[in-house]
DNA sequence: CTTTGTGAAATCCTTCACAGCG
DNA sequence: CGCTGTGAAGGATTTCACAAAG
């Protein structure tokens, strides 16, 4: 019970266990196997228990873990229990796209703001939510309690927008952003590099070479 | 020049040396140093010399590497000297926000078509394609010279849609669905999965923990 | 004097293999 | 017997630290 040090590599993992354990439970599950897991989330079953056994999460010998427990387990490390307020900075294609993307609402994060520094843009509706102006984000995060933000603006704004949402008391980035910027300690960010994951599939393809199926969330 | 074995994890860094290049490149930078793509990259200096060195590409003592240089040899390795055809199945709000993302194209990745199994998105329109029927996949990627797929499906389809696109030919799959698949050997397969990402943050917030930089393109 | 290239050390991660529980 | 939990082995990756090159 008492959770030990997660590693990194494990964290990434536990949202796709999770994931596995939902369709599981729609399925009528009620026990998983090691194997049965690693097997959904195309992993090694040794690596699940392993995995597993950070969290204190224990299975039951010659049945497997009980989907229900499980599910609830990953939900409290993950800090899924509370709601997460979301801001979208940068309403072009992809953060229009991500406004309305449903999958973040399905698992507990809810885009309460829009946010843009094109004029032409601002006062525009996507999906339930008014475009503001960039010139109010601190305003915005703080009126509406917002703690993460996805930045989905060009690479050339990323090092500044990243200042002001630290600014105005964000602590979690995920950048779309094809750019690296530098935050201050305790801040976290995660990229997603859209290019760059055809650019690998790419030099794959060239090389013809093995690794086959990878996860990009390491 | 003759280039060794290259690690995955290099291998996964490289689109993001390559991006950083490019931005010196444009500011009239003729050399960098690894410390200087080190720091725009996000990474530690020791590594960018470790990771350049698997490419045989030699810099230059108390110099740098050549920007110009650099960038040539990256493109080649990675595999962009051709251009790569691709289709995106699936055109919901991402798969047409991934449609017009002008990222792609700006790369060397040309959509090319898009495909769905809703009778009512067939024939829409998207930025400047129009989407086929999903039963004429086969013909599609034949006809278009296609090699590389985004899978952009709900997660129930996914495995169908990916045993159809290698039939096709397809041969790296790009997967927004967030569910794992198996596919032949020789298929390369990236999963970018949006919530995990967010899920992942969320546990280094509730933690109040340190890893504060990180890509999700392991 | 600056900066690369790289052995060696340190760290992290995965997989094996099996004792032991239910 | 089946399946978990885990020590130990084996890989992979990162970082250090420094000799050598320009």
């Amino acid at each position: 019970m008492p959770s030990r040090r997660v590693p990194e590599a494990t964290v990434a993992r536990l949202p796709v266990y999770l994931r596995a354990l939902v369709t599981a439970q729609e399925h009528r599950q009620r026990t998983i196997s090691s194997d049965g897991l690693a097997r959904a989330a195309g992993v090694n079953s040794a690596n699940v228990r392993k995995d597993l056994s950070y969290l204190g999460s224990y299975g039951i010998r010659g049945v497997g873990y009980h989907v229900a427990e499980l599910i609830d387990e990953i939900s409290r490390v993950l800090g899924l229990t509370q709601d997460r307020r979301v801001v979208i900075v940068g309403v072009g294609n992809l953060g229009r796209a991500l406004a309305r993307y449903d999958g973040f609402s399905q698992r507990g994060f809810t885009v309460a703001a829009l946010v843009d520094a094109d004029p032409n843009k601002v006062g525009t509706v996507v999906g339930s939510l008014v475009v503001q102006p960039f010139s109010s984000l601190a305003r915005v995060v703080a009126r509406e309690g917002i703690s993460f933000a996805i930045l989905a603006t060009p690479a050339s704004a990323a090092q500044e927008v990243a200042d002001r949402l630290v600014e105005a008391g964000v602590t979690a980035i995920l950048n779309f952003a094809p750019a690296h910027f530098d935050v201050a300690e305790g801040v976290h960010v995660r990229k997603v590099d859209l290019s760059t994951e055809l650019q690998i599939l790419s030099f794959y393809e060239a090389m013809g070479a093995s690794p086959t199926q990878e996860a990009a969330g390491g």
